[in-house]
DNA sequence: TTTACATATATCGTATAACGATATAATCGA
DNA sequence: TCGATTATATCGTTATACGATATATGTAAA
């Protein structure tokens, strides 16, 4: 006998609330991908802009860096920049200090771009916040299945 | 001139709490991938196994309806279902109510695949979610320039 | 200083997922 | 019955991310 066969999958609650996470991300996702559309860039190309302008005052952005913040190896980014140059977004520089280095830095024609899609960001994001949170808070009501707690009461 | 030359970028606040969004989201995103490449399964496979079985008791999941969870246009759905039957995780039948459409069921092959990554994933969302929901709020704190506040005070 | 190793970026060929355009098949409505 | 609509499928193309590798610079040890 494959478990109790009169209720149904005990995962699919936290299948439920997984799922419509990441149908929460998606449209987060799908709207920045949009408005970046809309703004004349590729939405990669809209990332990486944001990642080198929004780099802590202290830290120069290096390629390493944008491909340690956007979670691509560094090769991706030297080609991502590489257009993000060409279309005059970005500015490659070298680091006086460490000749191996290139320094990221937004052009003036890439932070109008960049300022605008910030702004664009800011308010899809005060809408679509509460959904975001609100399914995570969901997810995170299920419980972790541990080997110990499979015949643990659910309501105590 | 152009704005004030004293101070920063009036926008490198907004910049920098939507890069570190962003950067959360992509840790929380590798982290799912790299789960879903160890039980064996290509990150798309897992989405949509997820979206399938994660489907609200009422509604039989279609091929459009996992293209509208995912955020993918309808063909590449047909093709990713491709993929997920030929390695056993997903079935499709067809609905006898409606024979256009197709009802994708997930495999107990692909339910124990699933089962074991959705635990993965609350895990993982245990410990990310505070930073997560940190990163947005820092996001949300900023202010929306409309055209009539651009002079107004910061702190009332 | 020379040598050896480490680090940062760049180049190149490849694979593949997502897509647009289009095709087929079933259903619905007049 | 016929035309329009909806759902899925096929096919050729493209872009992007990648692994493997190369080049240049820095660093440290002998």
């Amino acid at each position: 006998m494959r478990r109790s066969a009169t209720k149904g999958d005990p995962n699919q609650s936290l299948h439920q609330a997984l799922a419509e996470f990441r149908h929460q991300l998606r449209t987060f996702l799908l709207a920045s991908e949009d408005a970046a559309h809309q703004a004349g860039l590729h939405p990669q190309q809209h990332q990486l802009l944001l990642a080198v302008a929004g780099a802590p005052p202290q830290v120069s952005p290096s390629i390493a860096y944008a491909a340690e913040r956007l979670g691509l190896k560094h090769n991706s980014v030297v080609e991502l920049v590489d257009r993000c140059e060409k279309e005059g977004f970005l500015q490659r520089k070298i680091d006086p200090k460490d000749r191996r280095r290139v320094c990221l830095q937004v052009t003036s024609q890439g932070r109008r771009v960049l300022d605008r899609l910030s702004q664009v960001h800011l308010q899809e994001l005060n809408s679509l916040a509460p959904h975001l949170i609100a399914a995570l808070q969901h997810v995170l009501k299920n419980e972790v299945k541990t080997k110990q707690n499979s015949r643990r009461q659910k309501t105590p």
